[in-house]
DNA sequence: TTTAGCACTCTCAATACCAGAGTGCTAAAA
DNA sequence: TTTTAGCACTCTGGTATTGAGAGTGCTAAA
């Protein structure tokens, strides 16, 4: 295609359908643009240059005597050298900081809270994932007793994570000895990862070998879990755009939002490359997607803990303020997060 | 309206135009009725029926000259006195079962696989709820040290649930210490609800004090969400229903999942008189649920640990199909809680 | 009480038509 | 060489028309 750069004029022609077209949902005309901002050029001036970026692959019509609409790669170009790359107005930043300080909470609902907070703030749907550790390691174990023989187990794991697991005991024991047990397995595993329990096994045997089966395979699910929790908010804000007034648009975004596969491979790239990812349309890769864009951002503390939120909408989005409040919550949640656990990475 | 029960032949007629209307999602016209099910009578003497029972407010024609569908008293009739109430067929219920068995889970990822079972299970979107006891109590709880002055606190609930949280301490303390305060303080609480280890603060000081603070804010705030967590899944199912090719419907059961105000008064319903609840078409009670029925069931253990499960779907649905699954994956769940924590309740 | 027959009604799809919007192109102007 | 005015052309979206088909309601006979 386009082996020259557009030139200024162009630049800003198509700067201008962009943001037309996200803001009306119709095609953009040339007089529209003439007119309505003042560019010193008559709309026949305008037409001309826009024949030319469709020729060049970033417009296109939906039919040949109607206003131009932007292509993917119209998009692309957008957000990647056209987009006026604003902060958030500190009254908004005090906005959403003041929603998301309200209330001390546990993990998971601080992630519930951001996915609220994105849809909310965004006008889209939003979709957050839990942060997930590498390879999660053990911190410390504890055993409650719940009847003579059954007990509950505790884990809790390096960045905070805390699991349950009900146990039936052998042989009837106290609160107290559970105590001690659960005392002298911490030492023995603190630290250890999933598989280094697994392998202490062979020399156990009793309780200890016991808890250190459930233990192990516990931890082993949660590395195997590739696709940590996924939460989402704000499928309502986008069902009225009126690119889904039909289902089939619609059907894109719930399976973007419900299918793992789909979602865990974005993740996965977000995590690797840190950064704001933007996803338009499927970018040809992903055919299921092609009338939703997503706008991913990786949030976290170092490399061991780190999770990706985001927002999904039409294709047709307003990705300047995406990606502002994408960013500015990402940063949010990886102080939360640092001040949570960060000490310990 | 109609004070004469409906004769034999016009329960027939009536039970075969939902069935077929649930199937084919059409009108169903006289003739089909008198030729496909083999009445012994003409289509006109049906046509009369027919034209009685719409008179009577059990069926509607969307026009003059189209056939017939059920009203909302039409469902209500059929699922009353006409639907027949199969239990399910033992593979299916192995199949289920199979499903639900196959791994040792955590409560939230058993609500999550009954949510999706359900859902698959019905070719619907399908609802759960998280049990709520009636006001929590204290079971346990721990310290852990995560630094030299903050520490984890690990609350477990009458019922199994678990919550935890981060505590600053005043002083710095050795894990050593932590467990013994630990220990003193679940002596002195156990069985307790949030007020009562509220009330006993003013005689308390130092780290008592301050964990009993955060244990019975914490406890409150599990007391107050009035909506407990609710989990759903299957959206995708339903998306296909020829009633939602137009989002007006889609939006209603979004809402319907997403806006807990909604479903907590349903929910509040079935807890309240237990059974399998059939909402259709919002029963006149609810216009933002016009277009969708509901099937819902309580599961738990007693009354203090129950929840509730269940399906959406359009109006048109197979509702003894889904009523049979719902109590059966009711039940499924009920003994598991049982399992769990019944011994304690 | 049931049924055959028939006129009537309404939908749905196809077709035609028209106004409006927007383009592409040409030729003149800058 | 670039810009612009002017104009013919194209396509959509709305409205009106038509005809076939499906299904009903009603009447009169069985």
């Amino acid at each position: 295609m386009a082996r020259k750069d557009l030139t200024q004029r162009q630049q800003i022609i198509l700067r201008l359908v962009v943001q037309e077209y996200v803001r009306t949902a119709a095609p953009v005309s040339s007089k529209t643009i003439s007119e309505t901002y003042h560019l010193g050029v008559s709309s026949a001036t305008v037409r001309n240059e826009m024949a030319l970026l469709e020729q060049l692959g970033y417009l296109t019509q939906p039919h040949t005597s109607a206003g131009r609409i932007p292509t993917e790669q119209g998009y692309r170009y957008f957000v990647e050298r056209l987009m006026e790359q604003t902060d958030l107005s500190p009254e908004e930043q005090r906005m959403i900081s003041h929603q998301f300080h309200q209330a001390r909470l546990e993990l998971d609902q601080w992630l519930k809270l951001s996915a609220a907070v994105l849809a909310n703030a965004t006008r889209n749907a939003s979709l957050v994932t839990a942060p997930k550790s590498e390879q999660c390691r053990l911190k410390h174990l504890e055993l409650i007793s719940i009847q003579e023989d059954v007990a509950l187990l505790i884990l809790v794991l390096q960045g905070g994570a805390v699991k349950q697991q009900i146990l039936t005991l052998d042989q009837a024991m106290s609160q107290d000895e559970l105590h001690r047990t659960a005392r002298r397995l911490t030492d023995l595993w603190a630290q250890a990862t999933a598989s280094r329990i697994a392998a202490s096994l062979p020399n156990q045997t009793g309780l200890t070998a016991q808890v250190g089966e459930v233990v192990s395979s516990a931890m082993q699910r949660i590395d195997a879990r590739r696709s940590s929790d996924i939460y989402h908010d704000g499928l309502l804000n986008i069902l009225n755009q009126p690119e889904f007034k039909q289902q089939e648009g619609i059907q894109q975004v719930i399976r973007a939002l419900e299918e793992r596969r789909l979602v865990d491979q974005l993740v996965e790239r977000v995590l690797k490359e840190g950064g704001v990812h933007i996803i338009i349309g499927g970018e040809g890769q992903w055919r299921e997607l092609s009338d939703v864009s997503i706008v991913l951002g990786r949030y976290g503390v170092g490399d061991s803990l780190t999770g990706a939120m985001g927002v999904v909408g039409p294709v047709r989005m307003t990705y300047g303020r995406a990606v502002s409040i994408v960013r500015y919550m990402s940063r949010l949640m990886s102080d939360l997060l640092y001040d949570l656990y960060g000490c310990e990475n």
